[in-house]
DNA sequence: CGTAGAATCTAACAAGCGTTAGTTATATTC
DNA sequence: GAATATAACTAACGCTTGTTAGATTCTACG
């Protein structure tokens, strides 16, 4: 029989990582110390040296995983659809999903690029730019289409993800709303606004929350 | 002849005031220290403490200070009117108003709840509820008039304020579009959304930008 | 068992932090 | 012009910061 434990299912530095998240949410990132997350991540200042070289590692290290995660799985939820409406729903739907699920991550990654040096803030600057263009594209295509109208697109794109993105800032998971319904309000607004004539001429299923 | 200088036309309280915006939007709250905020604002480390008795007391002064002048503004421009979907109007236009205006004190009013004091923290989250109840109150209204149609009304105002709030992250005052234009389409946006059909049969002037 | 490598701890570093006290300079008032 | 009040400066305080180096413990494997 073999005496010794399997490896942890999640490694010393996911701990790290997932702590300092929660962390530099709560007090920024200047606002935290090394010796503070080590000590929620279970162990003492010097050890987190073994996993990341530097605090900037640990916060570089968390928004590139959080923005190429949300350009890959964006991809991969439009992906099934062929309607422009069809996909900027789908969207919207997974950046609420994940906004939601990964709300710490997510949020120090809206919050903190002014806490980038040089380099690391380009790169991220980069892939947002890449997310945001995704939804740009499809909106153009939407317009093309004549699905949707939009006087213009870098705005609308622009109040879109801020109004959704914001959600992670006040989402608790034990409230009474669940995410996909908040999602489906979400889209029913900027689908359609709040005017009573346009709302009740427009095709879809309403929604009553 | 009086041989003194008048007394200067903005105290140096008024620029520490400022400058300490300017640089906590930058570097975030804990990311800047009371030195570098000194010699922006013309004066030594120390020199400081003659206006402010700390750091602390210089954040809050700058919420407390945008947070009233809002709740005291946004009434004033929202008094002139009856309709409850003219009220929302001009709330929208004076929020998007303000906040570019003066970003830097609404940008750190928005982001540095977490730096506050227990009790800073309690008066400050108190003005912002009763800010948001005011277009709340006007909502409600408008769907019990009949010139609204919104399921969540809570969920609507914190997507509103959310996408009007976030302007103040990317406007620069040397852009081609004018507050005044980025206002109005954003008022056209959330009150008939971006679908074809309900855009097209609603009432009032189209804006393209 | 014994050894190698990974993981952690301990202890210290130089620098920078907010804040304070005491002093000097500037402006106002009688 | 002396007396007073306001504003700014200097220099230091105790503490915390991110980071490093070296010693120590744990874990895996032959």
């Amino acid at each position: 029989m073999k005496s010794t434990l399997p490896p942890p299912v999640v490694s010393r530095k996911a701990i790290i990582f997932k702590e300092a998240a929660r962390l530099f949410r709560e007090k920024g990132y200047s606002g935290s110390t090394l010796r503070e997350l080590a000590g929620k991540a279970g162990v003492k200042g010097g050890s987190v040296y073994h996993h990341f070289s530097s605090k900037q590692e640990i916060l570089f290290t968390i928004m590139e995983h959080t923005m190429s995660t949300l350009i890959m799985r964006v991809q991969e939820a439009i992906a099934t659809e062929t309607k422009p409406i069809d996909k900027l729903r789908k969207a919207i739907q997974f950046h609420i999903a994940y906004h939601t699920a990964d709300s710490d991550e997510t949020f120090v990654t809206d919050a903190e690029l002014r806490s980038l040096d040089a380099d690391n803030l380009t790169a991220i600057v980069g892939m947002r730019d890449h997310y945001e263009r995704i939804f740009r594209q499809i909106m153009e295509e939407g317009v093309a289409r004549g699905e949707m109208q939009i006087g213009n697109v870098r705005l609308a794109s622009k109040a879109l993800l801020q109004m959704c993105t914001g959600i992670s800032s006040w989402y608790r998971p034990e409230g009474e709303k669940s995410i996909s319904d908040i999602a489906d309000y979400y889209i029913e607004l900027f689908f359609r606004g709040i005017s009573r004539t346009s709302a009740a001429e427009a095709g879809g299923r309403a929604v009553e929350l």
